[in-house]
DNA sequence: GAATTTGGAAAATGACCATAGTCGAAAATG
DNA sequence: CATTTTCGACTATGGTCATTTTCCAAATTC
């Protein structure tokens, strides 16, 4: 008796197949917001501009997302899970201090100076007076999972002596904010092309060597 | 045969006088200007309430500022002076390098971590893509300018010995990071207050030493 | 082929906006 | 009071946009 099937089981109804799955469609729809609102921020992006780019009709775009609000989430929602940081212990066991600060900085820089990344970022920072949720969410997701993950490791560090901090939160916040904040900002305001990865290598060795004298020193 | 004279001297002219001059008016739409484009970004902006808010027409408006680019790059150019931190020698002459480090940090986060200039600074970020002279003017006239000096100033101590530093521009621009980033993008999404002075004063010691010690250490 | 279902193209709707122009009430001079 | 000037209230125009609706050409089953 199972009356209601998947709506877009291959081979019932009727009518017309769908070309794509609904959730194709979605993706495809997603995807094409994502630029549109990159280029032209909430405001001014057009929910018809959306609906080209993705190659469906506006009929079909409603259909799927049905405001321009739930769209502009969705955008932001599809990118946050990208934001985030892992540290992995183990693969970082056999290095020294200094190595294993190095790659966790690449991979910070990696993920955080990449041209897409800084869009997102841009368009989250611009609209989040208009939805606070999304300022919230992105935090919450973003920023503070990642400075979570680089304090846990400082601490962790700190524990096994190596390390002399007050305050691991602070530290890697000050760690992040020396690794990224003036290459990202350049690229944000349109002075600069995004780093290639030997820039971001070098800086992040800078970055950990002056570091980790830092609080060595204050430790001595 | 003084011809043309001011156009809002006070005693000539039959007719009523002016309530403010065009210069007050000015200022009157700009700053109202600064506020709406600050709540709704520039798209969303409506120069409708832009007058509303200044307490004038929009005849009266458009008479001044012919359009709303021109209104949008006012408001820019009004702040933009307000972004820049001087480094005064002679005044930090008297203290030790790690003091005198603290002030100018001190200084930096109490201009780049207040409430309104986040706001312009959102602002520029948000609509940079639309304007690139806003993004280029306000990288140079603020970013930029205040690197240089930070960069200046550390050269100096490098010289005198007491420092030792490959690259001072990017010694300035971790340091910069190191100080705002973190509190400056929890507020810009609104994630928190802007930071008192306390909290700033705390900050610019524990990153001056850190960043001294890292230095020094470095140089040993 | 008839019935049925899909989704694109295009137009319709109702709103808002930048910008320009008209009108007239107020306030000063003579 | 007549004249002159300023400026706000109001209206008009031409445009764009989000959202809805209509119409229709496939594509598939029976």
């Amino acid at each position: 008796m199972t009356i209601v099937e998947n709506a877009k089981s291959p081979c019932r109804g009727r009518g017309r197949p769908p070309v794509r799955t609904d959730e194709e469609t979605r993706d495809l729809i997603v995807q094409a917001a994502r630029a549109e609102f990159d280029a032209s921020g909430y405001a001014g992006a057009s929910m018809c501009a959306v609906a080209q780019r993705a190659g469906v009709s506006t009929k079909t775009l409603y259909r799927i997302i049905p405001t321009k609000d739930a769209l502009f989430e969705s955008v932001i929602a599809d990118r946050i899970g990208r934001f985030i940081i892992e540290i992995d212990e183990r693969a970082l066991a056999h290095l020294d201090i200094e190595q294993a600060l190095e790659r966790i900085l690449v991979a910070f820089g990696r993920l955080t100076l990449d041209s897409k990344t800084i869009g997102i970022l841009r368009l989250v920072l611009s609209e989040c007076e208009r939805f606070p949720e999304i300022g919230r969410h992105f935090y919450e997701a973003a920023v503070k999972r990642s400075g979570d993950a680089m304090a846990l490791w400082l601490d962790e560090q700190c524990r096994k002596g190596l390390l002399d901090l007050e305050d691991p939160q602070l530290g890697a916040a000050m760690l992040r904010g020396m690794m990224i904040m003036e290459p990202q900002r350049a690229v944000m305001m349109g002075q600069r092309e995004a780093p290639e990865i030997d820039e971001i290598e070098r800086r992040a060795k800078i970055c950990a060597r002056l570091f980790l004298n830092g609080c060595r020193s204050a430790a001595a």
